[in-house]
DNA sequence: CGTTCATGGAGAAACGTATCTTCTCCGCTT
DNA sequence: AAGCGGAGAAGATACGTTTCTCCATGAACG
């Protein structure tokens, strides 16, 4: 037997079960060969129109579908993109940062099935059991912690991974994040012009990027101003500790008429401990917090709200991860040579490109004491990366 | 150059490249054949501990991942799961059912991991361009509409398909749904204990199994008690359009002294509503509506609401769905006639095993003119499918 | 008239695994 | 002594693509 008459007529011995269509069946019926039905199918070759839509249309009448396996066994692409949260373990989403990750998430997949992939959502733990038996493309990971040693694995094995938060030390393709600082600063004048005098902050324990980033801001303010610094920390995933840490905040005796809420829930905690001890808000208090929800347009009074434009996040993290993906990927040492000749390309040590988007404050009565309502960007410091 | 020599040392002309070690590298390592290799790794065959333990060492220090392209065509199970609410279009989640759709998506990604799957978020458009492109072992369909053309060539190409919610007419695997009829009853059984005279429902225009059964239900036990009906329908994606038909029916001349909302803004509307016509909940008017959300229980009054559990539905139906791949599975025509010999199975014209969920009713100050707060499952009827 | 070139298409080699089949020992029974 | 059976492991094939290489045929061209 010819290897010929292997390829086209087989199954010699297993009675011809009901099967899907392969690529051999619908060349054999359009009397072509594979290659030409492969080339007529994605567009490629040399064919003419005429070969092209014959074979289309023998593929259609058999209801003919690629094998998604073969095809990414043959051409090492999956199509299909891994998304992590790191920070906190077990559940896929926490549900402290709900509202940011799902609309994250959205943007997300949206985006990608866009240019033609599909999400996956992974857990950060379990590491083997699942990562291992699923063919990425490439990886966005969410917040991920110094260090990370899943973000490092999938990193060192080729997969380009792009991060939301800046990455502390775990090397990553690209990163994208909040440009937290100018947010913060941002506030805080928002909150001076507004007539704040002494304004707090409530933030977490935490150590990632978020909760830093934006408590550095906030000392650093301070120091420049000559504030002493008013603020209150808990465990950001409890929102409990929540409620209590914002009651202490107004309880001190050096109580702040300003503060700033780093977690979503921090807005209606301010406002019941503030009713609490009877400071009315904006008049004695003034508030913002960072939050996605539109919760804050309705509660009494309407609360000014940072947002971190998730939407906007997980779109761009999608697109620098499939371009990475799709371009000349600079990845540890994953053959480019063959197009281009060895050159010379930052190696590793380099620190990867990281882009910092712009958050929005979205300001509402909670935060001025004179009722215009406006919607102000703050503005963006120049010497940033 | 024998076969053997071939598959044992190869890559004769491209230089080795820094490539991920594939089986065959970990084989000629430790120096058994690659059958061996695939045994010990995956704990088939018969092999002395020794020799499994030394194969499993040498992958370990070569870093050995094995492909997951390759296990996937070779084995035909790829290990996802695609998730689709094929209802609305566009975007892969719809704001509306978004607490619903979010907490149904996360305990099913869980499920699923915690079987050894993974989910894929897809959308129902777009059909080839994506679908096509991914290795599913089965799909979990939220709300198809009837006679879905995805859910339907799913189903045919052999692929098992769960729904969540009752499929109008197309043919799924099995499905899973809550006890709407049920849940409908329950609450206007509380209402009227709670001493609603004339209950009226906030419902929506779409003809999706649960707006379909609720408002049947709700209609059968008009005519059952009779009660003239007293209901307002509006497209429920629309949520401005909720507002409105909520002051639609506390305006109209035969008003209601209870009512019953459908979807999870109503309760906020409904009770904005009953502020402009100036009536007290629950004094003047008995509140219900269905929600997932925990903001009804800090309103003011808190707000009674049906909870569909969509925790426990996103559980069952990957758990069925993956029973589904794994078990003997009841395709189309897919062969089981190698293990058993051809039997009588119900071919395809039976009905597809359901299974009905209980909801739950959250009782609050709103439903109820005494001032006790407890919990009710509403009683299942036993005479139900 | 011989050489190049474009066109249309076929052959066959991977991709990396799982698994069915076979082979070789070797100790044991009858 | 012959046969048997089981343990341990290797051979080889198939999974269904994509794609690199190569072949045939004419037409254009000098």
């Amino acid at each position: 037997m010819t290897a010929a008459a292997n390829q086209s007529g087989r199954r010699p011995t297993t009675s011809r079960r009901l099967e899907r269509a392969g690529i051999r069946d619908v060349a054999a019926a359009a009397g072509v060969s594979i290659t030409t039905v492969s080339d007529a199918l994605n567009g490629k070759g040399r064919l003419p129109d005429e070969t092209r839509s014959r074979v289309r249309e023998v593929a259609e009448r058999l209801g003919y579908r690629p094998s998604a396996a073969a095809r990414t066994l043959r051409t090492g692409r999956s199509g299909l993109i891994g998304l992590t949260v790191t920070t906190y373990g077990e559940e896929p989403f926490t549900f402290t940062e709900f509202a940011y990750f799902a609309e994250m998430a959205r943007a997300a997949t949206s985006a990608a099935l866009g240019r033609g992939y599909a999400l996956v959502v992974l857990p950060a733990s379990s590491r083997h059991d699942v990562w291992g038996n699923i063919a990425l493309d490439g990886t966005v990971v969410i917040d991920p912690p110094d260090q990370d040693p899943l973000v490092s694995e999938l990193y060192r094995s080729g997969v380009p991974v792009v991060s939301d938060g800046k990455p502390g030390n775990c090397p990553v393709t690209a990163w994208v994040d909040n440009d937290h600082e100018a947010a913060v600063l941002g506030i805080l004048d928002h909150l001076t012009e507004s007539g704040a005098r002494r304004i707090g902050l409530l933030t977490g324990t935490s150590t990632d990027t978020y909760t830093r980033l934006s408590t550095d801001a906030y000392l650093g303010w301070c120091d420049r101003v000559g504030q002493e610094p008013v603020y209150e920390t808990y465990p950001a995933h409890d929102p409990a500790a929540g409620a209590v840490a914002a009651d202490r905040l107004l309880a001190r005796p050096d109580r702040p008429d300003a503060v700033y809420g780093l977690f979503d829930p921090n807005g209606t905690d301010l406002l019941a401990a503030a009713r609490r001890y009877g400071l009315r808000v904006p008049d004695d208090l003034l508030l913002v917090c960072c939050s996605e929800s539109d919760v804050y347009a309705g509660t009494e009074p309407p609360i000014t709200t940072l947002s971190l434009k998730p939407r906007r996040i997980g779109t761009t993290v999608v697109n620098l991860l499939i371009d990475a993906i799709e371009g000349v990927d600079s990845g540890t040492g994953v053959d480019v040579g063959r197009l281009f000749p060895p050159r010379f390309r930052s190696a590793g040590t380099g620190p990867p490109p990281g882009t910092l988007m712009p958050t929005e404050l979205i300001v509402r009565a909670s935060s001025q004491r004179r009722s215009t309502r406006t919607t102000v960007s703050p503005p963006r410091s120049p010497g940033e990366v």
